[in-house]
DNA sequence: GCCGTTTTCGGCCCGACTGTTTTCAGTCG
């Protein structure tokens, strides 16, 4: 939320990176590292909390913080922050970002070698002067040269639907070595964030049998490079330029470990805190007594929650976002889990923009186990996705009818739907004797983005035939921010109107943030893939990733009822809305 | 720079890996 959110965020972690090159106090620099790390995961607009009086009393923002944003939200700068870029160029800084490098290599570049700016740094990476310096040779050039050509590839996080089958792929080649016991993905990808930085995986085995495991893990087809081969912790990088971590631990610590290494890192913080407010110590080895080292477990997972005090917090939600203080009292809600997933709402065939048909698209749904689709092809306003006209719905209808024919029998209905376009004037691409005659409509915004775009969807909402509103604000990962919205609005009108919003899966929109307001009031939901080939429709998983995320239980989301409430839910707002079908 | 139901001063996570060392420093997570 809010691009000054964004960009005070990133201006604390900055500073952090200078007073790291300049050598300062490092409790110092883990304060603006976490002031930076708080600010970007707020829900918030910042401006708003300031003026509420609630940032103060946010953790980890104290009188000088305070002092900082306040200037900065006044005057649009931080004059410490001004002073501090004087000290050093950014350049240079921005080189901190580079596997390999950290402030004192950089310090002693600058120091020794008179180096200003990446071409300098590079110059006596490669002219071999730094390589003489005490401390230095030529096997840590070489690797920090191979750290600046990862880091260019790689400057962006990916988004988690990439990353997601990737993950299991190295995941399933880790379990072919001998002797492991269990082993899973860790970090922000067990996590469903949003986008993934690097992939983390975790395996428990006896001990002497760790070197081979690393050893069959550093020989994984698709790595292009190694950059460290232990007993304990590996890293490779991967063709396509993403690095993979995998981690040995004992299995008496697996719960621990896989506890550790998923995060969040704050989502820990918050927990060791508690441990040490009952004199207990949690490291990935296990759980402590602080006073005498005595072990009290750690071979699973909810044995170390359990053993501070709390239940098991679902991977999704550990954000320090509250969970830990429902934790402590039993009352973690009960999330919305794959299994619970009936169908989807959101597809394209090749009727429109898909490359699939829709005898491909209906089979693949089958092979799922899903009890009903949606087929959403683009309206006729969408030309350059092949929108159809009113005539070739009804062309398809007739298919849609004959393939149910097949498939009802096997448990599968196709519904009869489409996304159509929002127009400018709000107004909808198709009339509303068409519209009627869908099972089930999502409306969506394509085009015209500096319209009114709250007003147009709220009046999409008022009609009776709109079930579902596509990508609600208008993100596009990797391409678009999102439209201006008043997307609390949004939400108010489609409880009011019994109107679904998407979670669009490709697209992360709804955000989780707002997903979890959207639980909060009640919201209907529908986590959708927008597949636009079969192979897209896989992404359900992570969807539901991304719903857990923002805390959604199976009654918020569509997809867990059955055809009958889906039809229910269609007929509800038929009802409500005053049409008479 | 933040924090406090033992503290307004004195802590704040620390272990693993690598490359450079011959016992350790820098980086990372």
């Amino acid at each position: 939320m809010g691009s000054k959110n964004r960009e005070l965020a990133q201006i604390f972690d900055r500073m952090a990176d200078i007073l790291e090159f300049l050598g300062d106090n490092p409790y110092r620099i883990s304060a603006y590292r976490r002031v930076a790390e708080l600010i970007a995961n707020l829900s918030e607009d910042i401006e708003e909390l300031y003026r509420s009086g609630k940032l103060q009393k946010l953790p980890g923002i104290g009188a000088s913080t305070l002092l900082k944003i306040e200037e900065f939200l006044k005057t649009g700068r931080i004059k410490k922050y001004e002073e501090l870029k004087k000290k050093v160029p950014e350049e240079l800084i921005e080189l901190m970002d580079v596997p390999g490098v950290g402030p004192k290599t950089l310090r002693v570049a600058y120091d020794k070698l008179g180096v200003r700016t990446q071409e300098d740094f590079i110059r006596v990476l490669k002219d071999g002067s730094l390589a003489r310096l005490p401390g230095f040779g030529p096997k840590k050039v070489e690797n920090i040269l191979k750290g600046i050509d990862l880091w260019r590839r790689t400057k962006e996080r990916i988004h988690i639907i990439e990353a997601y089958p990737m993950a299991q792929e190295v995941l399933s080649y880790v379990k072919e070595a001998e002797g492991i016991e269990k082993a899973s993905v860790a970090g922000s990808l067990r996590r469903f964030k949003e986008t993934i930085g690097d992939i983390d995986i975790l395996v428990s085995a006896p001990k002497s049998l760790w070197r081979s495991i690393h050893e069959h893990f550093v020989s994984y087809p698709e790595a292009e490079s190694i950059l460290a081969r232990g007993e304990t912790k590996s890293s490779i990088v991967l063709k396509n330029g993403r690095q993979v971590d995998l981690r040995t631990v004992e299995p008496e610590s697996w719960g621990s470990a896989l506890q550790y290494f998923t995060g969040s890192k704050e989502h820990n913080v918050r927990l060791r805190d508690i441990a040490k407010e009952k004199g207990l110590k949690v490291n990935e080895y296990g759980v402590f007594v602080a006073s005498t080292g005595e072990r009290l477990g750690g071979k699973e997972e909810e044995e170390v929650y359990r053993l501070v005090g709390m239940v098991w917090i679902p991977p999704e939600i550990r954000e320090n976002w509250g969970e830990i203080e429902l934790a402590l009292k039993g009352e973690i809600p009960k999330l919305v889990e794959p299994r619970d997933i009936k169908g989807d709402f959101h597809m394209h065939t090749n009727w429109s923009d898909g490359t699939n048909s829709l005898e491909e698209m209906a089979q693949e749904a089958h092979r799922l186990g899903y009890s009903y689709i949606v087929i959403g092809d683009h309206s006729q306003s969408a030309r350059v996705a092949n929108g159809l006209t009113p005539e070739r719905y009804a062309q398809q209808w007739k298919l849609i009818e004959k393939l149910n024919e097949e498939y009802e029998p096997e448990g599968l209905k196709i519904l009869k739907g489409c996304e159509v376009d929002i127009l400018p004037d709000g107004s909808l691409d198709l009339p509303d004797e068409v519209l009627r005659e869908f099972d089930f409509v999502v409306a969506s915004i394509h085009t015209g983005f500096n319209q009114d775009n709250t007003y147009r969807i709220l009046k999409a909402m008022e009609n009776p035939y709109v079930n579902l509103i596509g990508h609600p604000t208008g993100k596009a990962y990797g391409q678009r921010e999102g439209y201006p919205i008043d997307i609390e609005r949004v939400i108010r009108q489609a409880k009011e109107t019994n109107t679904a919003l998407e979670i669009n899966t490709p697209r992360a929109d709804l955000a989780p943030e707002l997903v979890r307001l959207c639980v909060e009031e009640g919201v209907t939901l529908a986590v959708v893939t927008d597949a636009h080939a079969k192979a897209h429709l896989s992404f359900m998983r992570v969807g539901v990733g991304l719903a857990r995320r923002g805390w959604a239980t199976a009654e918020s989301i569509l997809n867990t009822r059955d055809l009958q409430g889906v039809k229910e839910f269609v007929l509800k707002k038929r009802k409500l809305m005053g049409s008479d079908a």
